[in-house]
DNA sequence: CTGCATCCCAAAGGATACTG
DNA sequence: CAGTATCCTTTGGGATGCAG
């Protein structure tokens, strides 16, 4: 914002002309989004999120045995946390042993189309960032 | 916003009939894709790709006034992060004092392009998720 | 101006034990 | 089976100081 000095001003200073998708209509609004983004792009969320898109309804021990290396503890937080959004939907079957189900909610899976993108973004662009990695890794 | 999704109580394991995007060809692929898309949806991550898409050739410790909050120490290690992985180029002028550029890269700014339907998606629902967390607060 | 090194605190997260 | 509670290790990340 401080353009005080006209010898740096820099000419390539222009928005490369892609698509810029960014809402960026008020700061609050920007704020809010991307604690909204924080949140949801947490690692296990995501992890969560694919299984029970795929999987559709599924039990409590049997999606800690599906999201490989998460703890008990931190499936619980998660699910907690997807719930208190509004992602996915907790049924409780009162019952002995309990019988705990989850599922997506319509938001839950409306969130995992948007994701869409991102996947086949690291599908495809795998080879490029490895590569990338390489290269970084043996430069003097 | 309630009523538009269908009831989620269908026993059968099949994928729920969405677009599963998924790729989940093989293990390995796939850990590989978490493994990426849990480096790139890091908070400060996409906010400085939100800058630099939005910015074009920012210099270090104006990127750092742009993006809020972060400390000096978290600024260079995302960027040399990013750097790493293929998704910005850092350009250094041999000056006195230093002037060093970044701007994103081809593949920088096809990840911007692909997280935006994320960003969408969390402008568009952000009413229905504080409404979701406003109802899980006053249960019961 | 850029950025590395250090110290230090707070938060994330795993392991284990216990309960309805 | 589906959690909760506790302990403890690891990591994230801010603050400061210094160097090129």
């Amino acid at each position: 914002m401080d353009s005080s000095h006209p010898t740096e001003n820099d000419p390539a200073e222009q928005p490369a002309g892609t698509a810029s998708c960014f809402p960026a209509t008020s700061p609050e609004l920007d704020a809010l989004v991307r604690e909204i983004i924080a949140r949801v792009a947490d690692k296990w969320t995501m992890l969560v999120l694919e299984i029970l898109e795929e999987h559709g309804v599924v039990r409590f021990t049997r999606l800690g045995k599906m999201v490989h290396g998460i703890s008990q503890k931190m499936l619980t937080k998660t699910l907690r946390q997807m719930e208190s959004d509004g992602l996915v939907l907790r049924t409780i079957h009162p019952v002995i042993p309990p019988h705990v189900e989850y599922a997506l909610t319509g938001l839950g899976h409306s969130l995992s189309a948007a994701f869409c993108g991102v996947w086949i973004w690291a599908e495809t662009h795998q080879e490029e960032i490895f590569a990338a990695r390489r290269r970084f890794q043996n430069r003097s």
